[in-house]
DNA sequence: GCCGTTTTCGGCCCGACTGTTTTCAGTCG
């Protein structure tokens, strides 16, 4: 997919304009066109051989000239034109907080600075602070600003965000004088990593609050604590904000600091449209009268829409769909009836079946899908058919006492290099349910050998599909689209792994998986019955995708877990 | 640079906070 690539160079485009003093709106519009051309799930090049460039939303004439001109020779002039105007060390530092393209610009012509070196110099020789609008608050920020970006370096796991998120709700609930409290930002739209995280508390005693949350013991800097915001960073600095909110502003709130911003934007405009103005205290007529904001559903419903659930927030079409009521039926956390993917302590998981199996049902499930490792994988203690004959035998036993609850004998069945299966079919009709993956030869010919475990009739589910690492591991090299053809013709589900660290399909990917009529499997990959918590991660990559109750397979009775049938 | 049930030209979301100012620019979300 080349997405990717050309949005990479839009966003850098944008970024050398706005050192350039450019007109804000062609900077959003390189911008824009980057975000779009990241989150749709069509590969670029099939919509540019329809010659249908201009389909993308953000993209107009000038701005397809540019693809096609990377399209057709891979180069595109204008990234060439403006990369080579500007050292690129230099545009590297806006990524700095506090750190903007007016000072940086300043300072690139007045102390001839090029690089992240020359930056630290002039903050630390006082030459930064003595330039015009310079004091030395301003640079004592940027300092601040250099010591973030080395230590924190980029995004925390959305897995991880969550468990932070809840200690801190948990803790600041008991707070005298708070009513209704959210996590806000991209957490609450459960994006695969979040930057920082905001959290909304609903209070009178704003100053208060703010002062239990800056002392908290995961503390360990605070930014700001006023009577509305407070601001901190925590272990591993992540920066945590909190924000106290008037009942009567607690929904218009909620929604603006939801966003997304492009989300926003999109409904500020409609709202304008209709003689309202919306912000976060409230929603406005043409004489500035307050109309409300208690809630997210009034605001919405007065904006002529059904809420919109957070996970579609995306400007994705969600608003067009809204507007017209056809937003679809998201599925839920409490439609799952159970985990189609753990181990057990009979490959490299901590557990028996049978604790495994117990918090499945604590979790309220109807059954639970064994499918340890097969015997090619050696390093996870695979099974050998043997072994795999033997754990049939004792998910029988198991399930000889127990009603109501099943455990489903399974494999996560290794799809070696040359495509075939690692267990022979005669074993695997033995099971419940059969998952099968690439561990290994990443490089080699993995569209194919996918293509073929789709095609075995043996074969329910293919799991982490594109086998990608969240900011560790690119994946395999594989033509998803193809798999997915593949498993849309053959009625092979995709996994949607929920592993944290996994997240594979990922929203985008799993939105077009469901959109060509493949029907998808959450599974936790759990190792420990802990893990197994992690199915809300899951269905926030369903819901983010569009699915339904529908679209997953571990919705259904276990009677019903076959795809094929 | 994009875009059109008020527009093919003239708009393009809105506000807080900070720090430097004495009326505002820059940055952020």
């Amino acid at each position: 997919m080349k997405n990717r690539q050309i949005a990479d160079m839009f966003e850098r485009i944008a970024d050398v304009l706005e050192f350039q003093g450019e007109m804000p709106f062609k900077i959003n519009a390189y911008r824009r066109a980057a975000r779009a051309l990241v989150d749709m799930p069509t590969d670029i090049e099939t919509l540019w051989k329809e010659g249908r460039l201009r389909n993308v939303p953000g993209v107009g004439e000038a701005l397809a000239k540019k693809m096609d001109e990377f399209l057709r020779t891979g180069r595109m002039s204008k990234f060439e034109e403006a990369t080579g105007s500007v050292p690129s060390g230099l545009i590297d530092l806006l990524g700095i907080q506090s750190l903007g393209p007016k000072t940086l610009a300043l300072a690139h012509k007045k102390l001839g600075i090029q690089n992240i070196t020359d930056l630290k110099r002039v903050v630390e020789d006082g030459s930064l602070t003595a330039l015009p609008g310079m004091g030395p608050k301003k640079v004592e920020n940027i300092r601040k600003g250099m010591e973030l970006r080395e230590k924190s370096a980029g995004c925390v796991p959305l897995g991880r965000a969550l468990n932070l998120v809840e200690e801190i709700v948990h803790r600041l609930k008991k707070h005298p004088g708070v009513g209704r409290m959210d996590p806000a930002g991209s957490l609450r739209r459960m994006r695969e990593t979040v930057g920082d995280i905001d959290i909304l508390a609903e209070t009178k005693s704003g100053e208060s609050l703010i002062r239990t949350f800056v002392s908290l013991p995961m503390v360990t800097r605070v930014l700001a604590a006023g009577s509305t915001k407070g601001s901190v960073l925590v272990e591993g600095g992540i920066q945590v904000d909190l924000r106290a909110v008037d009942s009567d502003s607690y929904g218009a709130a909620l929604q603006y600091f939801t966003g997304s911003k492009e989300h926003n934007v999109r409904i500020r405009e409609l709202a304008k449209k209709r003689g309202l103005k919306v912000n976060e205290y409230g929603l406005f007529d043409r004489n500035e009268k307050r109309l409300g904001g208690r809630t997210e559903e009034w605001l919405y419903e007065r904006l002529g829409m059904p809420w919109i659930p957070p996970e579609l927030r995306e400007d994705n079409g969600e608003i067009e769909n809204a507007l017209e009521n056809k937003l679809p039926d998201l599925v839920a956390l409490r439609d799952v009836l159970g985990d189609l993917h753990v181990h057990t302590e009979w490959s490299d998981g901590r557990a028996s079946i049978g604790i495994m199996a117990q918090k499945a049902k604590a979790l309220g499930y109807r059954y639970l899908a064994v499918c340890d490792h097969s015997q090619s994988a050696g390093y996870a203690n695979g099974l050998t058919p043997e072994r795999l004959e033997e754990q049939v035998r004792e998910i029988g036993r198991i399930n000889r006492g127990g009603k109501g609850f099943r455990v489903l004998a399974g494999t996560e069945v290794d799809i070696r290099t040359d495509g075939t299966l690692d267990f022979p079919d005669t074993l695997l009709s033995k099971l419940d349910i059969v998952v099968a993956a690439v561990h290994s030869g990443f490089k080699k010919r993995v569209t194919e050998r996918l293509i073929s475990a789709a095609n075995h009739p043996l074969v329910d589910v293919l799991a982490h599909p594109t086998g990608r690492l969240i900011s560790k591991r690119e994946g395999y090299e594989v033509n998803i689209e193809a798999v997915m053809k593949a498993c849309a013709e053959t009625g092979t589900a995709m996994e949607i792994n929920a592993w944290f660290e996994r997240l594979d399909l990922s929203d985008v990917h799993a939105r077009r998986a469901g959109d060509m009529g493949v029907k998808l499997a959450i599974g936790t990959d759990a190792h420990e019955p802990g893990h197994m918590d992690a199915m809300r991660l899951g269905i926030g990559v369903a819901r983010r995708a569009w699915l339904e109750k529908g679209d997953v397979l571990n919705c259904r009775s276990w009677e019903k877990r076959k795809p094929k049938h």
